[in-house]
Order: structure tokens, then C-alpha cells, then sequence
DNA sequence: GATTTTGTAACAAGACAAGTGACATGAGCC
DNA sequence: GGCTCATGTCACTTGTCTTGTTACAAAATC
């Protein structure tokens, strides 16, 4: 666990889900991700609550695609996470008296700041669709028998 | 402890030896920054092995500064500490057999490294000679009494 | 009413920087 | 030589955050 995978983990989710029909269970989702199902349920319900899927409860359940993957952009999945911090780096104090510190904490900031920007620039520029489209572009490419992946 | 903070520290902690001529013990360091003379000699360790400071025993040891602040980039301080992580997020795995994780992957592969490249970029295109100048501007803006720093 | 499936709380695990105590090593001072 | 100061380093704990897991209530379908 080195990482935060949500965005990751969601993205691929939202994916696969565009190529089924029917609803996906929160145990086929974690089969997937190789997880939990209260793992996927916790990550997904922010993506629930910004109306990108639905839920639904009782025989037939489960989760389903609620706006196409060209209407999503990296940007909006990352949002609906709740803006998980982007950095591992930071300053080691937020309001320092010390005046070096705080041009210290300035100049790191600004860098980060840009950085932070570029990325989410970037995330907000690419919609799940393209990604998809990749995919499918590396589908054809190789033998249809070389794709595996538990869903 | 929300942050990698080592960075932040270190720069905060060059800056201040420029301002002093004796040698800094690691206890005087760790007052300065609200930690640990520990903390402080195993946080340092990065600059002396790469030649930015020095460190002496005994009476009147401690550390001191080798080079000057103005051949010292942020970027040179960063690889000294052994280049830590800088995103907090990635992917779930990195070897994903899945096209789809691996499109994903890419993706956000892509937009982090463009990020990364240019957060290191502005590190590099600054140093810890401008940090001080900045300090110095505010000191004199200011009145000096409102300059506290407990070192 | 039984089964399926989500929703959520509560808590353990794992990772990693940071905090802390203990002790060896080496350098200077008397 | 012995004392003191200071670093070097090991071992262990703490704090924080995502993940993993168990348990159970709530709702929807059969």
C-alpha cells in the first residue's frame, strides 16, 4: 500500500463497466481490483454522490454507468474522490513564525503549486473515453486471446 | 506527520548555517526545527554523504556548511535526501496484466511524470542563495523585532 | 419471508516518516 | 589518561493514512 490507488483503481473500474451491460456487484468489482467489496464500495460512493453511477440495492443490484465516459475527464474522477492529496512532500510547518521558513515553505509551494496545476490540467484533459479508445486500439492490435483481466 | 517533510527542513536549515559562522550541533539544529537531535543527524546524513555539509566530533563540532548557498539548487538538496517520493497517489499495480489497468496506468503515468519533470525543473532553476536574498528582503521590510526564529 | 446487495461502523494491518532512548565512537580539553 | 562533547547508529515506538476485514443494519427482488 505505498500508494493511493483510488484513482487508479476507479478509472479502471469505470471502464470495464462501460463495456458491460448489466450492473456490476461491489464483489465483482473487488474481484476485479483484486480487493474488497467494502473497499470498492467505500472509493465508489463519492463517484455516487457526484452522480457519475448509481447504486442499487436487492437481487440484480449492484453498480452501474450513469454518464458516458466521454462526458468524464481523469479531472472529475480525482474531484469526486475528494481531491486526495497529490503530494507525498510538504512543508513541516504550515504557519511558521520563522521568517526563512516561510520563504522556504514559499518557494516550495510556488514549485508545487505548478506542478499541481500542470497535473490536474492534464487530468482534466483526457476523458475516460480516450483511455477506453487506447484500450481498444491495443485489443486489435494483439490476439484478442492475449487480453486477460478477472472480470 | 501529514507530509515528507525533509526537504522543507533541510532547506529551512542551510540557510540558517549561512548565517552563522560556528558549527551547529545537531541539539541546537533540532531546537530550530521542533524535533530531534536524532532526527536531525539522520536527516543530514544525505547532505554530508553527497558533500553539501560536514560534520565533526567533539568539542566545538557540529555541522558546517562546504559550499556556498549559491551553488545549491533545491533539486541538488532533493537528490541529497535520496529523491523521495513526491506523489502521494499511483497506480495499484504496476505490472497490471489487464489492457485496461495498463491504459489507465499510462495515462496517469504520463500526466504525473510530465509534473514531476517540471516540479524537479523548478527546483533545479532555483537556489538557496535566492531563498535567503527573498528572507533578507522581508527581514529589511519588516522590523527586525518581528523576525523570531529560535536558533 | 428468504436472499441478494448496498451502506456503514469499527477495527486491524502495512507502510513510512518522525520521535525517542541507549550506547558506541571519536575529537578536543583539562 | 580521563572527561566531556558531539556525531553515528541501532532498535523501538508513535502518528497518520490507505487498505483490508468482519459484522450487521437497511432496502430491494424473488
Amino acid at each position: 500500500m505505498r500508494n493511493d490507488s483510488r484513482l487508479s483503481r476507479m478509472l479502471h473500474v469505470l471502464i470495464h463497466m462501460d463495456r458491460h451491460q448489466n450492473a456490476a456487484t461491489s464483489e465483482m468489482i473487488a474481484k476485479m481490483l483484486n480487493t474488497n467489496p467494502v473497499v470498492v464500495r467505500r472509493t465508489m460512493a463519492g463517484l455516487r454522490d457526484q452522480g457519475y453511477v448509481r447504486s442499487e440495492k436487492g437481487h440484480g443490484g449492484g453498480w452501474t454507468l450513469v454518464r458516458p465516459l466521454s462526458e468524464m475527464t481523469l479531472l472529475d474522477v480525482y474531484n469526486a474522490l475528494g481531491e486526495p492529496h497529490v503530494f507525498a512532500i510538504g512543508p513541516a510547518d504550515d504557519q511558521p513564525k520563522c521568517l526563512v521558513e516561510q520563504a522556504v515553505n514559499n518557494a516550495l509551494a510556488d514549485a508545487m503549486k505548478e506542478a499541481e496545476a500542470l497535473l490536474l490540467r492534464r487530468l482534466g484533459n483526457v476523458t475516460l473515453e480516450e483511455i477506453a479508445a487506447e484500450f481498444e486500439a491495443k485489443l486489435t492490435a494483439r490476439s484478442a486471446a492475449a487480453y486477460s483481466c478477472a472480470s
